[in-house]
DNA sequence: ACCCTAAGCGGACCGTGGTCCAGTTTTCTT
DNA sequence: AAGAAAACTGGACCACGGTCCGCTTAGGGT
């Protein structure tokens, strides 16, 4: 299957910083070869940059990566680093690459009920409730890797979860508007409101779970399942 | 009816920045006792402030906002805009200050289907129809003014969404997770949301509105009236 | 009318994100 | 192997948000 991708991880080469937002490119998801062959040293000075950056986060939180302390850390002057990450929420958003393709490639081609396999609208449950949790772990990362709006939903990791939603709706609700149901779906699991659910009002995540379940079950005009909670699929 | 509000608009008094958050406390809405006796000079460089904002919005964008440039206009130091408005989002939000209210007088004491009056269902779906709209048309103020996520969704106009939303669903779906649905529903009209499906996606407003009143329906287990667009109610 | 005090004021100051460009290093070409 | 082009580097530089603190002023009490 065939997912739409930006080539990950590699702004505007800094010269010409606004570029006119270069269109996705279809490739097969799995092998990264996102790396469009970064010079040798270039190379280093990125995983130095992204070493750096989570050992300042291990230490002082998230408010600790500043991009001079980043670059101080990595022994790299600051134009480096912005020239790598393009700004502040590229290089956060690049620390969470990894975790990024982790929750893909489980939905994508990971055991059921989030692979393949299972029936569609089993697959969407275990979908937001994967997000949920997996949000619940990175959420200070999330929150301040928080783009600007225009790049928030255009960000490769986002629309892989949206196409992947259109897909499980077009089966389950084929009738309906999709798209717009999918934004909505995935806008009741923005890290934002989890971080005012869990954090400000003390829900706990076992009511957003059944609330996404719940949810699910309305939109789709099926009943909910009896009460289990097997996450993390 | 009473309703949540803060004591709008009367930041921290910059000696004490980090107030742990004053509670809410319960007043009537409608005459705007909020202002706390501002001193005559206060008062009058608050409104050359937001006067100058509005100017320089007008001018030369939200962008143009800075908060030099609007103590300049105003012929005020710079000091002072810090001190009334705590922020930069504070000075934005305090210029959205009035459409809130008017929203808010509009759905708590306007006529139906937005007002009382009407059935709750219908309420909602002129509810959300005007949410849409009103963000609409201030959606580049709305989207600068967009603060951390901690104070998003504490602010007193969204809370009063919130609560109007929550009152109405309790008579709807009495035996749901009313809290947390009616913060799903609202998730779906967020302005960056909107900004994206309008501006980045295309999709015109009327679409938005048809995927609203789909989503009320889906959510309440009600039919979908036939397609009519009064918004604006 | 005077004074006293709290509120308000303003602009110097700081840290950070982001830009620029002259000089260096790598890699490709022949 | 040598030369040229492209890519990368680093740190000086700038603008903006936000803070601090000594001075000024409004306005109530006497």
């Amino acid at each position: 299957m065939l997912y739409a991708v930006f080539m990950s991880s590699a702004p505007p080469p800094f010269p010409k910083p606004q570029e006119p937002l270069e269109p996705p490119e279809l490739i097969e998801v799995g092998p990264a070869l996102s790396e469009p062959c970064l010079r040798a040293d270039a190379a280093r000075n990125r995983a130095r940059l992204l070493e750096a950056a989570a050992r300042l986060i291990a230490e002082h939180g998230v408010a600790g990566v500043t991009m001079e302390a980043v670059a101080a850390a990595a022994r790299v002057g600051k134009g480096t680093v912005f020239r790598r990450f393009g700004d502040r929420t590229g290089l956060l958003m690049a620390l969470l690459d990894h975790s990024d393709k982790q929750l893909q490639a489980d939905f994508m081609g990971g055991p059921p009920p989030l692979g393949p396999g299972a029936p569609p609208l089993d697959r969407l449950r275990a979908f937001g409730v994967a997000v949920l949790y997996r949000s619940a772990e990175r959420l200070d990362l999330l929150l301040a890797a928080q783009p600007d709006p225009d790049r928030r939903f255009s960000h490769p990791a986002v629309a892989a979860l949206r196409t992947h939603v259109v897909m499980l709706l077009r089966q389950i609700v084929p009738d309906g508007d999709c798209e717009l149901l999918a934004r909505t779906l995935l806008a009741s699991l923005d890290p934002a409101l989890i971080h005012h659910l869990t954090r400000q009002c003390g829900m706990p995540l076992e009511r957003l779970e059944a609330g996404w379940t719940d949810l699910v079950a309305r939109v789709t005009g099926t009943d909910a399942p009896a009460a289990d909670s097997t996450h993390r699929g």
